[in-house]
DNA sequence: TTAGGGTTAG
């Protein structure tokens, strides 16, 4: 008979079916159908749609089941397709899992396995270990493909190094890779979120003379970058050049643009822009109507952040929970509760239930309207609705009670939170210690959590309370702190010495600004150039020139040198170039004055190179910046 | 759906 069940049709079947459970239920049923067997097409499927949903328990059973059923060597897209669900919830170690286990399923990953992971762990910032990854792919011997450099260029560029990932552009064609549209945007929109304007546009205007033009969705993506910044301008600049070569807006694109606008603070102009997408053929949508909304609330324009509200619904746009949220928000900042809370009830009339942005919003705003047992209230209202575990909802009480000077009762709630298995993040600490600015009231408190409520320290918290004194210029708090580290587990790092050696220099204590910066560097942390620039200042003013000297060949010792340092091969030739380089480069970024710049440039021409002890050192240059970027991570 | 698109809270 032809009637018999059809995989396909259980695959259609499953697809349409919006309830993953639902089509679990059903897909397992039809295993009791006479003669029917599931296939890679139906098992893909229900596991796509339980990934989709975060059913993971569920999916990793049809999957065991898919293993015995199905050729292994064909489930690479099933393993490439899990990793990405997994990613996308922020499952980075169960993505790695999927991945690290396909040879022991006999599936041997390829380019792809190995693009998407990579991919992974970029996005969630684990650099070095996609480094890894990459180094283990090209021992195996698989070539890495355009995707694979793209991906490094944009971890490149998410770690401020947009030259590295341009030096990487550059090289692809001499490893077999044609660079395309999508590589060139990850490398220029690197270079406008370092403020590179310059560099970014040559770029661009380089790809389009290479007849390179990107589409909409990767442009898309470029100014988004620049109008997040609110840089509208450069974003126009951009686009009348891809018009020219027939690259139409879309929906994304107008509301990129107005979010820009509004980041700028020319509402009026975005308000005008939504008008105008009608006339182009387009609809607003509810994110276009929101970002407009959030423009509004953010610059305390409620009452055209309501109109708008009203207009959407008026043209058939219905709010979603971005825009109640977005709207009860902003009335909560203004101070407007009775607002907010009208909306409020308004939106759950129509069925809005009240979520964790909610809670927060109207938490801070009652705090800040000193009704803290309404804010107490709405509070444990929302611990029974189920958001127990939610730092956010913590720290928004912690800081209203902090602020009110209800310290104990801030520390009560730490206590609470930790009772019920959720640990407090920096923020708190940072809450309760400095919520009511006065910090010698400060300074108890931290011994005071220490001993009475046993918290463990981390070296975040005590760089917290330094901070907070360094900024009074209270050194001596300072030190006392920094000493009382060393006595703890808790090693100060890069953060805790710039703040002290910042201070140090304000306060005109060159001695220890120059210890600390050379504790600093010898305990293998990579001070910023700033830092290097204020001691070297210090040093320079007060005729210390040999020390400073010292300091330049350090960095240069320890990689502490601008990008084009590295592209020097020749060992001679970075010999003598890097220090001049990197006083260069301090001048021009104007991390140290006119007035030293002359004394070092002379002082490291003058100075007889130890040839030895250099020759050792600038090998190292460019492996040893990289180790100690990954240390960071 | 292997790199590339838009909105909310401490």
């Amino acid at each position: 008979m032809n009637r018999a069940l059809q995989p396909k049709h259980v695959a259609a079947v499953i697809r349409y079916q919006n309830d993953p459970l639902n089509a679990l239920k059903m897909f397992n049923q039809v295993k009791t159908e006479d003669g029917f067997k599931h296939t890679l097409e139906t098992y893909k499927c229900m596991i796509e749609k339980l990934g989709l949903h975060g059913k993971f328990e569920a999916m990793e059973d049809v999957l065991a089941e898919m293993r015995k059923n199905v050729d292994s060597k064909m489930l690479e897209g099933v393993y490439i397709g899990i990793m990405r669900d997994y990613g996308r919830k922020g499952k980075v170690q169960e993505a790695v899992n999927v991945f690290e286990r396909m040879d022991f399923y006999d599936c041997e990953p390829s380019v792809q396995s190995y693009n998407a992971i990579m991919n992974i762990l970029v996005e969630y910032g684990y650099f070095s270990q996609a480094h890894k990854v990459y180094m283990r792919m090209k021992d195996i011997g698989i070539y890495p493909d355009v995707y694979t450099h793209t991906i490094r260029m944009k971890s490149f560029c998410i770690t401020g190094r947009p030259t590295a990932a341009l030096r990487l552009l550059n090289n692809m064609p001499g490893q077999g890779c044609e660079f395309n549209a999508v590589s060139y945007c990850a490398v220029i929109s690197g270079f406008y979120k370092e403020n590179c304007q310059i560099e970014a546009y040559h770029l661009f205007d380089e790809m389009l003379k290479q007849g390179i033009c990107p589409d909409i969705l990767t442009f898309n993506k470029l100014i988004h970058v620049l109008c997040k910044k609110g840089n509208v301008q450069e974003s126009e600049k951009l686009f009348s050049k891809v018009m020219k070569r027939g690259v139409c807006p879309n929906l994304f694109t107008f509301n990129i643009f107005i979010q820009g606008l509004c980041r700028k603070g020319a509402i009026d102009e975005a308000a005008r822009l939504l008008e105008s997408i009608v006339s182009e053929g387009l609809t607003p949508d509810v994110i276009s109507y929101n970002t407009l909304i959030c423009g509004f609330c953010k610059h305390s324009k409620l009452v055209e952040a309501e109109c708008y509200l009203h207009k959407m619904v008026n043209s058939g746009v219905e709010p979603n929970e971005f825009t109640y949220n977005t709207i009860i928000n902003g009335f909560c900042k203004a101070g407007m509760m009775q607002n907010a809370d009208k909306i409020l009830r308004d939106a759950m009339f129509k069925g809005f239930i009240p979520d964790e942005f909610t809670y927060s919003s109207l938490i801070n705003g009652l705090c800040n309207d000193g009704d803290m047992n309404r804010a107490m209230a709405v509070f444990y209202e929302a611990m029974e609705k189920g958001f127990k575990h939610s730092i956010i909802l913590y720290n928004t009480l912690v800081k209203g009670l902090s602020k009110q000077g209800l310290v104990l009762q801030a520390l009560q709630l730490m206590k609470d939170m930790m009772e019920h298995g959720c640990s407090p993040d920096i923020w708190t600490y940072n809450l309760v210690v400095n919520g009511n600015g006065e910090l010698d009231k400060a300074y108890e408190l931290f011994v005071t959590i220490e001993k009475e409520y046993k918290f463990s320290y981390s070296t975040a918290i005590f760089n917290i309370m330094i901070n907070a004194f360094c900024e009074k210029l209270n050194v001596s708090m300072a030190e006392k702190l920094f000493h009382k580290m060393g006595g703890s587990d808790c090693a100060p790092d890069n953060y805790t010495y710039r703040v002290m050696i910042d201070s140090y220099c304000k306060t005109g204590n060159i001695d220890l600004a120059h210890t600390f910066l050379l504790e600093n560097i010898s305990k293998g942390l990579v001070p910023s150039f700033t830092t290097c620039g204020k001691v070297l200042n210090c040093l320079c003013v007060t005729h210390r020139l040999s020390e400073a000297v010292v300091i330049i060949n350090l960095m240069v010792q320890n990689g502490i040198v601008p990008e084009e340092v590295n592209s020097i091969f020749e060992a001679d030739k970075k010999e003598v170039a890097a220090p001049k380089i990197v006083v260069e480069y301090l001048l021009k970024k104007s991390h140290i004055t006119y007035y030293s710049y002359e004394l070092l440039y002379d002082g490291i021409r003058n100075r007889k190179l130890d040839n030895k002890k250099f020759k050792r050192s600038t090998s190292l240059v460019s492996g040893k910046r990289v180790a100690n970027h990954h240390r960071h991570i």
